[in-house]
DNA sequence: TTACCTTTGTGAATTATTGAACGCTAAAAA
DNA sequence: TTTTTAGCGTTCAATAATTCACAAAGGTAA
């Protein structure tokens, strides 16, 4: 009964960010805009957002450009789920708290509601105002705070061991931060994201591109 | 004079996860790996790992299996340049922190150099051992520390502003992680990584998984 | 050694993703 | 009003990325 197939990666990615675009516009007071405005502020070409509307099935009434609310609503229909959903961070070094932080001061769809880690002293606290609990507690406060998705971004020497908690609690989405590729079962959507892999991927082009310019 | 074209984006993303694990796999004294294996710890399959190493000219000269430590310098040759890369990070807030230990702590081909900030009671000191400057000194301390690429983990709302300095400090490569995503001109490696594009695409996934599931 | 099994390397086919082209129509200009 | 212009939606073509299929050859066991 679905009316949409599953959109391409890519193409959700774009999404997500055309609306954080289109936010911005909102607050500047700008009320339309064409796709390859809207295409030029992301490097992308005008066909390329014209066609990520169209898989998602949005049309234009004008031809003075799209209505940015109406637009941003309508991504939002898409993208996100009918209510909230609930997000825990597993470990809260540096770069937990700096997600966390992150997110917290935006209006999402999405919500940081616990953190976790191994760190006694920090169990028991509150970081930015989310509440701080030890690793051996995951699966009750999981389900006392339906959470849907947890953000790993503890130290990669533990990562492999949260693995079988993650799977044991019914986690359903994985964004894994740290260096180490984790496998899940089927069912449950990961992704691997692995800074030092971007860093180096930057490098490589900018050494090839010396290398041509030669 | 080029023996290899450059390669595919996903491929450089896979050599380097791939040495990742490679250098895992030899302080456990594994000598030789097959591709299947291989394959298996990135959630891969045997033809892709494969595949990558044809494109960088990599073969086997047994059937048992790769040899580890030859591998994973192999593909070091491929992506590191000659001498190691110097990156600075602008924004030394809670990620610019996060990402400078975690780099430090590594053995790699970059070298976090320098921290540059807006925030007066950060310049003059030193966070892990790296020193933070100025965003005013910005272009003279990328000349003097030949400084080729740069991490933004600064606010979004003030990545507009660091793009000039970043070009006319002659900078090859930019790591973005702020949600604004930069035009830059041609010739500077741009990658532009949003976290929260990251979550919301898992979002929608695990949203779109349950859907069918019903 | 011989026979069998497994892995590797790679051309061909398939699938995903992007780009070019074009008719259509609203808006602006004459 | 008529003409011109420019953006939109969509189809078709090109490119990039992945998977299939299989020959070749090392390793293993009898």
């Amino acid at each position: 009964m679905s009316d949409l197939q599953a959109l391409p990666e890519k193409t959700v990615e774009r999404l997500s960010e055309y609306r954080r675009t289109l936010l911005r516009c909102q607050k500047q007071g700008i009320t339309h805009i064409f796709s390859h405005v809207l295409a030029g502020m992301h490097g992308l070409t005008a066909v390329q957002v014209r066609r990520d509307l169209m898989l998602i099935g949005f049309t234009s009434d004008t031809k003075k450009g799209y209505d940015v609310s109406v637009l941003a609503d309508f991504i939002s229909d898409i993208l996100d789920a009918p209510q909230p959903m609930n997000i825990g961070v597993i470990g809260m070094g540096h770069l937990g708290q700096a997600i966390t932080k992150y997110f917290n001061s935006k209006g999402l769809n999405l919500k940081i509601v616990a953190a976790f880690d191994v760190d006694d002293s920090k169990v028991g606290t509150e970081i930015d105002d989310i509440p701080c609990y030890s690793m051996t507690e995951f699966a009750e406060r999981v389900e006392e705070l339906d959470i849907n998705i947890v953000i790993l971004s503890c130290p990669t020497r533990v990562a492999e061991d949260v693995v079988l908690p993650i799977v044991n609690a019914g986690i359903k989405g994985v964004l894994n931060f740290t260096s180490k590729p984790l496998n899940f079962p089927l069912g449950i959507v990961v992704e691997n994201y692995d800074i030092t892999t971007l860093l180096e991927k930057v490098a490589y082009f900018v050494k090839e591109q010396e290398r041509q310019d030669i």
